[in-house]
DNA sequence: CCATTAAATTCAA
DNA sequence: TTGAATTTAATGG
């Protein structure tokens, strides 16, 4: 089979599975420049990937050579730390960049990645990205504002754990969950491992697990499992309002 | 941090 | 669909 008519076969396929529900178009990086990043006539450099539950697809250490996006499924971005203790990076749902730290120079990702549910990306190697963001500008602006944001972002996260008590990062956690992945039913709509928010907030599990007990006796959430009912996500605010409280994504 | 028990999830029959 | 096996939550030392 000839080449180009391969890269259609691909495209349709893209296109068939480009119907994603919850994908704001407008901030969708893959969707705002679909023509720019499937329409080359290469196949080289793009794949779907699929990954299941718990695969890790961003080995720590391993050489970059290209960069993710989430199609569909939620991705926890991690980097191990001193005596091996994880630390959560982010969290990433669908339409988000994974990998792209290590881009422009860096010649081995600093992060890991896992599939917290079964997910589809896209994978785009370094040669081919730069190929696109070379011929189509606005692409290339609209991922420097991402990178931008990125760094914010990051920034904000370094005075969070270094400034809140471990209760004030437990609710942050909560409230940025909650912000991020919504609600189904009045539970957040991600089911984490008390570990796994311990990872993002910068404590153990077991201190999740006693601040989860306090907030429950004081009627500020509810637990069933690993789902958690935020109850009042005004006074959760307000207790940590005073400090530092950026909306992020 | 570790040990114990209770609870929830997974998996396969 | 059930329950046995495994994993995860919760608590106290």
């Amino acid at each position: 089979m000839h080449l180009s008519s391969l890269n259609n076969m691909f495209t349709d396929k893209l296109q068939e599975r480009t119907a994603c529900n919850n994908c704001n178009t407008k901030n969708c990086l893959v969707h705002s420049h679909y023509d720019v990043l499937f329409t080359s006539v290469s196949l080289q450099g793009k794949a779907i990937i699929k990954c299941k539950k718990g695969q890790q697809f961003i080995m720590e250490g391993a050489p970059v050579n290209g960069l993710f996006f989430i199609k569909t499924g939620t991705v926890k971005v991690f980097r191990t730390g001193i005596n091996g203790r994880e630390q959560i990076v982010r969290f990433a749902k669908s339409c988000e960049i994974i990998g792209h730290r290590g881009f422009g120079t860096q010649e081995y990702y600093s992060i890991g990645a896992i599939a917290l549910q079964d997910a589809e990306l896209f994978y785009f190697s370094k040669e081919y990205l730069q190929d696109a963001l070379m011929a189509n500008p606005k692409f290339a602006y609209d991922m420097m504002l991402f990178y931008a944001n990125e760094l914010n972002r990051s920034e904000n996260k370094v005075k969070t754990i270094s400034q809140m008590t471990v209760r004030e990062r437990v609710i942050d956690t909560l409230l940025y969950i909650h912000r991020k992945f919504g609600d189904l039913n009045g539970f957040i709509n991600l089911p984490l491992s008390r570990k796994e928010y311990a990872d993002y907030a910068g404590t153990t599990e077991e201190q999740v697990i006693r601040v989860f007990s306090l907030l429950k006796k004081e009627e500020l959430i509810r637990t069933k499992g690993k789902k958690v009912n935020i109850v009042s996500i005004l006074k959760l605010k307000n207790e940590i309002s005073e400090h530092n409280y950026f909306l992020d994504s």
